[in-house]
RNA sequence: GGGCAGGUAGCGAAGUGGUUAAACGCAUCAGACUGUAAAUCUGACGGCACACGCCUUCGGAGGUUCGAAUCCUUCCCUGCCCA
């Protein structure tokens, strides 16, 4: 249980909880513990990890995972919160996303004891008149109790009818399924309630549910995701990983190890007296994070390899050990280094590279490029750095 | 169905006939500083052009005008109030 409540920001109800993981031992039965997921974004980031670490102590202890896919709401489009309506899925789209998540989520859980399921299996099989018993089963009143809706409202911000079908339908997913516990993020809460509330409508006895931390991004302002661009990706390259990790705020450290990493209870505490002594560098620190992530998603000498480039590249200023190639190809005769990076796409367009070699962030060779007409070079190839660390090495056909 | 208020660049938000490619803030990018941190400072921030400049943009489509984001018509969208 200790193990279960670690880093949970709530868990409802603790006393119905315990006591579904000690009929499931009385019984041999395993509880079935649901995560449900959007089929949109398939790159999963060190956000979703905080819950699916979570899931992976519940499957230690020999429980059931079910994954759901939201491939139906995800092809309708949802236009939740301010954002945009999404674009809708195709089944295909679907499909090929849910395979991803599953690889990904593999990196985390063991592919034993976890099961796939999409949600179209269920809700596209219900009628207008399941639908109406659905909605005549919740009240308008308890889905303004919902932050957010009560903030768009108050802020006279639209909201569509169809949004207050989204927590029914992901209710649906628990009463399909039968779900014993469900965890999701702490964003997630009245989704989970709802789904508490619905499968009592239905007969069944309600989820017990464990909220997850929101993990903050990169940006340290945000919550993690590829929406606001501030997310590491676990599928991303050691150097990306490495790099992005050493760019968090300082004030993140102490939480991206609790939330993201698998480092044990003892050494979390040993990270929180570091931290919080002044004769102690963080960055130190946080270049134990970055080597931590990496030898999760990679393997410990990844860690080592990308600790080292990182040093080359941003310490020592040189040039990484591998770099991609560009081939300047006879048909692409740019004479210009302003005209190669756009072409390279170094620079989306011509005036942004123009502007980034007159603010001095272009260089060939560690040579700065001052003027604005610089031609290519006429050697058979060279380094190409645009800004901070964009890197291409350029080669003549 | 009626009345009112709105829709401006990634976001927020000015601008109500002419130095307005469009103030300001945030975000972003580059440079300095550094631990590629934070904070700070400097600069950039639609596209094309070495440059004079040209082109495209202020919900969509038309129109008035020498000239429109700004005026008119119409359509679409959003919020509020009344029914």
């Amino acid at each position: 249980m200790a193990r279960l409540r670690r880093g949970t920001a709530e868990i409802i109800v603790e006393a119905e909880l315990i006591q579904k993981l000690q009929r499931a031992r009385a019984t041999g039965t395993p509880l079935k513990v649901k995560l449900g997921l959007d089929p949109t974004a398939p790159d999963l980031h060190l956000g979703h990890t905080v819950v699916l670490q979570k899931l992976r102590d519940f499957q230690d202890l020999g429980h059931q995972i079910i994954i759901i896919i939201g491939d139906f709401t995800g092809m309708i489009g949802d236009p939740s919160g301010r954002s945009k309506t999404r674009p809708a899925l195709t089944l295909e789209d679907t499909r090929k996303n849910g395979q991803s998540y599953y690889e990904q989520a593999t990196k985390i859980l063991s592919p034993e004891h976890v099961r796939m399921e999409y949600n179209s299996g269920w809700l596209a099989k219900m009628n207008f008149s399941d639908v109406i018993v659905l909605a005549s089963k919740y009240t308008v009143a308890r889905m303004l109790e919902r932050d957010e809706f009560t903030q768009r409202f108050k802020a006279g911000e639209p909201i569509s009818v169809h949004e207050f079908l989204y927590p029914l339908a992901q209710a649906m997913d628990s009463v399909a399924i039968e779900a014993d516990i469900e965890l999701g993020g702490t964003d997630q809460k009245f989704n989970l309630l709802v789904g508490r509330d619905i499968q009592r409508e239905y007969g069944l006895e309600p989820q017990a549910i464990l909220t997850m931390p929101l993990l903050v991004g990169t940006d340290g302002v945000e919550k993690m995701s590829k929406s606001y661009d501030n997310y590491i990706g676990i599928s991303e390259s050691p150097r990306e990983i490495y790099g992005k990790t050493l760019r968090i705020p300082d004030g993140m450290i102490y939480t991206y190890f609790e939330l993201a990493s698998d480092v044990s209870n003892a050494e979390l505490a040993g990270i929180k007296l570091q931290l919080g002594d002044a004769a102690t560098n963080p960055r130190d620190i946080k270049r134990k994070l970055a080597r931590t992530f990496v030898t999760m998603y990679h393997n410990a000498a990844e860690a080592e390899k990308a600790e080292a480039e990182f040093d080359r590249i941003f310490v020592d200023k040189d040039v990484p050990d591998v770099i991609e190639e560009f081939r300047l190809d006879a048909g692409m005769n740019e004479q210009t280094i302003v005209g190669l990076i756009a072409l390279a796409k170094l620079a989306s367009s011509k005036s942004e590279a123009r502007r980034l070699v007159e603010q001095g962030g272009v260089s060939i060779n560690g040579d700065r490029v001052t003027d604005l007409n610089a031609v290519v070079p006429s050697m058979k190839e060279f380094i190409l750095k645009v800004g901070k660390r964009r890197f291409l090495k350029i080669v003549h056909a």
